[in-house]
DNA sequence: GGCTTAACCTAATGTCATTAGGTTCAGATG
DNA sequence: CATCTGAACCTAATGACATTAGGTTAAGCC
């Protein structure tokens, strides 16, 4: 009495590692949970996933390709604050929508760079934060640290209230449109190098 | 041919799973390992720590203790931009000292609440951070926002400058200082509420 | 119909987390 | 000083997991 096959593959079980991670959290992704889920034994997984470390990583991988799509999507034919709200609410609600999948994202670098040459979408992500900068016309290197500082924000205002950071009373809905009017003020005047800095 | 003993005690092993924590990362953080440092079985821990849940707990509060008495110490006496780049310059310094036990913090707050309630750090951590925007005159709600957008950026930079985010070219040093003014900046003139938003 | 190649499996090893049920040391009590 | 007590440790055992080695077996190709 044999099962039919599963038809697995590298993909097919960074899936189901994905859809794990979101459902019970990015370290509760064990080997043994997703082989079970696939109704497959531990050990069949090795043929398609190196180890633990490269499943999270192509998970870390899948995550930054979809999130990268999803604002793509969404600022697509926009420019100035119209992109970068549309960039930044695309941007939370991916993690919103898949919480494991973005912790996967946070992990320090790690991956096959093999792997990672592949997948488009961290070089993507790049790019088009770049882009929806360019409206604000910023010359480097102040468009290079408008670029961290915005990712900074992002990321760590959706990190912190993942964290359950913000369990004050002020909605952090509020906090974050407030926040998004914000940078864009201080993206439209970016403070120039006081004379007296050395810098 | 007996050990002497060893002398634990909660802090005791605490303090060693911080340290391991900023030697190997967070997540090699084990029982085991933290047994092995001190010179003892694994079990014998558990007289001390509920289990490997609970000593990441107390290590996160552990952490916010510490960086929040380097941040008060760095800030005492100052006020305005001083005050927010000392806040930030502690800030920053204390994860790249330590980054287990700043990984530590990042955890979703999973912790004793008793415990918790004996720890000052997390909630001096807030009250500092208001008192360092004190100077900027800021009314609820707005202040909360400020303050969650600092937090943000903070954590965000720091953050994603730990997992190798900003393998660009330019120095993170230098982004970080510029981040710095454009926050500052950003602060003394908080943007208005829109005339034409309803919120 | 045999062959190759994946896709799976069984078995085994080693690391951890955690619990149960003792020892033993250090100091208070008599 | 003898002892009692509680905290500090230990041994032993169980049960997840991760990972490897060494088979089976299904599916498509000739």
């Amino acid at each position: 009495m044999r099962m039919a096959r599963a038809g697995l593959t590298a993909d097919r079980v960074t899936l189901a590692g994905a859809e794990l991670a979101d459902e019970v959290g990015l370290d509760h992704v064990t080997m043994s949970a997703v082989a079970r889920r696939l109704g497959v034994k531990d050990a069949s997984l090795y043929a398609h996933v190196r180890n633990l470390e490269d499943l999270r990583g192509r998970i870390a991988l899948l995550a930054a390709d979809e999130k990268t799509i999803r604002i793509a999507e969404d600022t697509a034919g926009r420019a100035g604050k119209d992109a970068l709200v549309a960039f930044a609410n695309a941007y939370r609600a991916y993690a919103h929508d898949h919480p494991g999948r973005y912790t996967a994202t946070q992990i320090p670098i790690q991956i096959d760079p093999e792997l990672a040459a592949r997948a488009p979408g961290p070089r993507r992500a790049v790019e088009l934060t770049y882009g929806m900068l360019r409206a604000y016309a910023l010359d480097e290197p102040d468009l290079t640290d408008a670029v961290r500082l915005v990712r900074s924000t992002l990321h760590g205002f959706v990190s912190l209230e993942a964290a359950g950071g913000f369990a004050h009373a002020r909605p952090a809905e509020d906090s974050w449109a407030r926040c998004l009017d914000a940078l864009h003020t201080l993206l439209e005047r970016w403070p120039a190098r006081h004379e007296g800095d050395p810098t």
